[in-house]
DNA sequence: AGCGAGTAGCGAAGCCTTTCGCTGAACTTT
DNA sequence: AAAGTTCAGCGAAAGGCTTCGCTACTCGCT
């Protein structure tokens, strides 16, 4: 058996946390409806892949009301910050900084994210 | 078939681009050596991943010499870009700067790396 | 010619992911 | 109570990824 909670989200399961982070907590029915809206699947396909997910640790849910709510597991920002780690540990070698000057590279800032980040950076100035 | 070029590198391809990129163009040995090292997997392993990788056109092989010689398709560069904006797309619906902001806040940054991004800012934001 | 070592490739097995049909339980409406 | 609706779950099928055994080709050496 893979360790529970180590292993990463594949591309349905993705989709189907993205909605739980948008929907927060969530009965099957909901859950589906947006997912069927993207891919046309079966409600039963949703219903599977909530239980394989359930096993895996991705989302827990509660039975004690009918239907069952589910919830991600973790947070948006929790799991963006484990799939950057691993970004930068596969691709990058380590260097988070390359990273940022890259993302920063892709050049689609808005004005006021750029002074945002500025403002961060003189924050991290300071501390160090 | 799937799309020729737009098919995201598994866990193991992942491993291969990354042995390629460091080693630069190489003979199946020497890949091999790599990836056994780390998994301990079997020569013909490695000789039919890069069998899939090249139909997947993830890498490049020239035949004209022997052993052949295979060579990443994408700069290491190129295909962390890739993977970032997957990322952005994927979690962060779109905004590079979330991204950049949570990177940020990982605090790994020194002096220079702050410099070197701030620069960077004042850059984009001439542009805009 | 025959042998051994290094190289390349095919096809199938095993596993994981994604899909859904079918079943049954619980609850509502006739 | 019977019929219909919603909900949950199992098991199997289909397809993709990863693995390797077996085969075959080339080349240099005896």
């Amino acid at each position: 058996m893979r360790e529970l909670g180590s292993s990463q989200p594949t591309a349905v399961e993705l989709e189907i946390l993205r909605i739980l982070w948008e929907l927060g907590s969530s009965p099957v029915r909901d859950i589906h409806a947006r997912l069927a809206e993207a891919k046309g699947t079966n409600y039963s396909t949703t219903v599977k892949m909530l239980s394989v997910m359930l096993t895996k640790g991705l989302v827990k849910r509660n039975e004690e009301v009918t239907p069952h709510i589910y919830r991600a597991a973790m947070t948006r920002e929790r799991a963006a910050k484990k799939f950057l780690t691993e970004l930068i540990e596969k691709v990058y070698d380590g260097s988070a900084m390359s990273l940022v000057l890259q993302a920063l590279a892709s050049g689609k800032a808005s004005k006021s994210e750029i002074d945002e980040a500025r403002k961060l950076l003189d924050e991290m100035e300071g501390k160090s």
